[in-house]
DNA sequence: ATGAAAGCGCTAACAT
DNA sequence: ATGTTAGCGCTTTCAT
């Protein structure tokens, strides 16, 4: 590798001047800066962040701490954090923790070892407190998730008010029996869905037990299917469902499908988030469409200005995003007209 | 931050010493080394890793460079690398490149000056003279495309062979206007794609201008819709379709959905990829599934051996996988029984 | 306008 | 069993 010392020697001059030069210092003449400038491209010369660090220059890496980068929902967060952090000339590390905390707090040593700039954590429902400690002395920002223990800086959506109208949808239509179906209920986002759930219910002046909810840890497809065979199985089978995890809606559709049920004669169906696949399936899904993408982008343009300036803003932040029902063909008033969501 | 020197100073011991204990050197007392420890623990001491890649430590991240984590294909692909690395105790850095050479370069040059351990990457179709210089510094690997001007080692798909499959199962059914719908042709994957779209036409005896091709730079959904329209509009509208993006696939699925076209009675359809929507399209998608799972576990198994095996294996190297097509309902005899892909 | 030298945090060779 | 010292590549005084 080239270094500041390998350009001097070859133009005979101090590696003070070759970093002046470099660093376009006026004190330099331009003649010499341009002859450093043409040896160092000429070299192959590369910096070394390394280096820099150590003469206290920050890195210019933002780490992005995930449960899983395969679910859209993050992987959009990831595309519109990179987009804005290349702007700035910032890195993204990609850290999946699988919602393992002690997968979280390996990933949390290394980041720190490695002095990245900046995290954005999507945090496991418990993370261990030596995470807590290390997320003490680094920049960062909660997504979507919001521990207490991980200070008040916190970019998310109102997931109580997503799922509260998404449920009172179903209950304007007239159904009675809900079932609901979502992540974990400890993870601070799976409990507040869980609770808009039942304030739609309680407004809508249905009972308590109108109300079948099914939690599913970890919140995967295959779990979603298995879910749906359980709720469909069952004795007073709900006549609608809610969801509150894209990907346990992603296991309900393909079940529906395969299952041949009619969608929304016998069940009307509320998905959560808003993929690809979810306008063509079956009567067209309707769904709790969320803004993701602005408040990445919100979530990245926050960082950099707090990364950009000197005294370190640790001050309280929350911006909360609202979400909007996405109507479409899988619900309708319970015993309606039948439209297959199978292929017969 | 707390330094091992911070250590020496409370402990009363040198900073070699801190150092020592901290590495389970042999050569100190269980009695030191575990008072340094304990204070490392309670001070919240994290090694520096700036500092010891000074010292000739290499680091422990790897780049993955790609066009866009939303593409589910790479999004398989980061989750792969991820939870393969992180069993080594490597860290992953995402850079998008959205099909920008110089935007690529800029990444490079970022992933240079930090030193990365390794570089993943999907070259864009012409990658910039710097690129290709940056990359001969660094270990690197080709993915899914492949750029003879950066190196021998590559992993990905028989894209000709996948596509001669594909092409091929239409042939069979007696289709003989079928279009082609793929990625621009600069690059790798789309001129193999398409070669091996043309070498199915002509090994089913049928003359050149059978087939009827839309290259789509870049390859976007919107592409897709609108390339749609296009075809169905236009004269002698084909009676089966081909694709060979996922991207464009999706795209096309939406469209015909949207305009209720019969699949596979007016028209045949084979997708490229398998999205978690394309089995409950319509009448299910018939489509060209790739083992890309496995061929991102293989690829970051094969680099992190590479990487801890310390004689620079520069050695050529590929690993061809092979794609499968999935049957479904999209496909069938030209005016065959017809259902509609709408639901209107 | 340029050079010499110190020091960032760590490790390894060389003393005790 | 532990201490001293040099040096990795760079920036930044402090000379000249």
């Amino acid at each position: 590798m080239i270094t500041t010392r390998d350009i001097a020697e070859r133009l005979g001059v101090s590696v003070s001047t070759v970093g002046r030069a470099l660093s376009d210092d006026p004190r330099i003449s331009e003649e010499t800066k341009f002859r450093v400038r043409q040896a160092a491209s000429e070299m192959g010369y590369v910096g070394n962040r390394a280096a820099r660090m150590m003469r206290g220059a920050s890195s210019n890496v933002v780490a992005l701490v995930i449960p899983d980068i395969r679910n859209s929902f993050y992987s959009t967060i990831a595309h519109q954090l990179s987009k804005n952090m290349q702007a700035e000339g910032f890195q993204l590390m990609l850290s999946e923790t699988d919602d393992d905390r002690m997968v979280e707090l390996r990933h949390l040593r290394e980041l720190s070892a490695n002095r990245v700039a900046g995290v954005i954590i999507v945090p496991t429902a418990r993370p261990h407190g030596d995470s807590v400690k290390l997320l003490r002395t680094l920049p960062h920002l909660q997504l979507l998730r919001r521990h207490p223990a991980l200070g008040s800086q916190w970019f998310g959506v109102d997931d109580h008010e997503a799922l509260r109208q998404a449920t009172a949808h179903l209950v304007e239509l007239g159904h009675t029996r809900i079932a609901y179906m979502g992540g974990p209920e400890e993870l601070p986002t799976g409990a507040e869905r869980l609770r808009g759930f039942r304030s739609a219910l309680r407004e809508g002046g249905l009972p308590d037990d109108a109300g079948r909810t099914e939690l599913w840890p970890p919140s995967s497809v295959d779990h979603g299917r298995r879910a749906t065979r359980r709720l469909l199985d069952g004795p007073d089978a709900p006549t609608a469902l809610v969801l509150g995890s894209t990907q346990l809606t992603l296991g309900v559709l393909e079940e529906l499908s395969e299952q041949g049920v009619k969608v929304p004669g016998e069940l009307s169906v509320v998905g959560f988030g808003d993929e690809p696949g979810f306008s063509w399936w079956g009567p067209g899904l309707t769904t709790t469409g969320l803004p993701i993408q602005e408040m990445a982008t919100g979530c990245a343009l926050w960082l950099m200005r707090r990364l950009k300036t000197k005294p370190d803003n640790d001050g309280p932040y929350t911006s909360v995003s609202l979400g909007s029902l996405v109507l479409r063909g899988s619900t309708a008033p319970p015993g309606a007209a039948t439209t297959t969501s199978g292929r017969g």
